[in-house]
DNA sequence: ACCCTTCTATATCAAATCGATATATGCCGG
DNA sequence: CCGGCATATATCGATTTGATATAGAAGGGT
């Protein structure tokens, strides 16, 4: 899913700055599952004001910075639903948590003690921020998106409550054994 | 996580040419949690060459093309156990298939269900997956790892099966009030 | 009163990465 | 005997990341 249709996805339900897509990318109702950066959304949205896919209007005010507040066209709807319309690409998913884990043997049992509260902690964070969504007036398919993604994390933070000693337990063996 | 630490973390457990890390990063013990391209890992290794953290070895074959089968050095393992050991960054993950789901209100039903589809054999294709590997000699932290990301899967396709004709319900109901 | 941090808001840029493409051979099944 | 797949290299434009710069408002602490 590239920052283009990012944009268009969010535009579609509402005018925004640039600013305001990367917000609501990072902690609005998308932020489990896309991200994107200043340096990737400011091109992107220059591209799809290019190819009228947007319009933008600059709301000046007196000392400060100009807002660009960019609107979807008619044209960008068409290709926004078109692009959704499209088999759905595999999920990503990248973990540098699990690459330290699978490495215990190798790293000590502070380090993947640590490893482990910094995951933990992450997660609790985000389970923490579903459920403060979930008290709001969210509804329809953007609950039903938020409760597949607290299940997911509730999932993974249960796995690592349970087993994560077993995982000290792999690295604090393999030092002992190295140590001899 | 980086390509470079990627290359290092691979050649830690043995030689490998470029193609086989890619090919281990897509297909084994590695594969749920990392990815990368042709294009990101041959320049890397080059890199990682010059920097002399590993070392690169012609093997030539008469008709075949060259392999490069590449060794970490002594300082490439000091290095990769030096980024082992800083803490991790957040898990990263997208999915198309979501931005798909939060917009059930507005593609229609069909594409919901189709979505649904294609996402639910990747996971049950990923997970016969992990059910094989775990079938093999695989043990100690890598057996731990290739759990999670089972369990992970396990209780995304368990929501999905469960929770899909909701999903479906709002798809159907918005398409229904649209035609009104 | 002054400083420091955070928030709003823009934008650029080098470096890293993706995704597609090119090239070449061996091998297996139809 | 042909087509497709696996092995294996590599390049390249386009995209994306992550860091940095700029700048005023607003708020909290000493």
């Amino acid at each position: 899913m590239n920052v283009r249709t990012l944009c268009l996805a969010i535009l579609y339900f509402g005018d925004a700055t640039g600013y305001e897509i990367k917000k609501l990318s990072m902690e609005g109702k998308y932020s489990h599952f896309v991200d994107a950066s200043f340096g990737s959304i400011y091109p992107a949205l220059n591209r799809l004001e290019s190819a009228e896919l947007v319009t933008c209007r600059e709301e000046i005010q007196p000392g400060k910075p100009a807002r660009k507040v960019y609107s979807i066209t008619e044209a960008g709807k068409q290709e926004f639903l078109k692009a959704l319309s499209e088999p759905p690409k595999e999920d990503v998913f990248r973990s540098e948590f699990l690459l330290i884990a699978i490495c215990a043997e190798i790293v000590g049992p502070e380090h993947i003690s640590r490893a482990l509260d910094i995951r933990m902690d992450q997660l609790r964070k985000d389970i923490e921020h579903f459920r403060t969504m979930l008290d709001g007036q969210i509804q329809g398919a953007t609950k039903w998106t938020i409760k597949y993604g607290l299940t997911c994390f509730e999932a993974s933070l249960a796995y690592l409550e349970n087993e994560r000693h077993e995982l000290e337990q792999i690295a604090a063996s393999a030092t002992r054994e190295a140590a001899e």
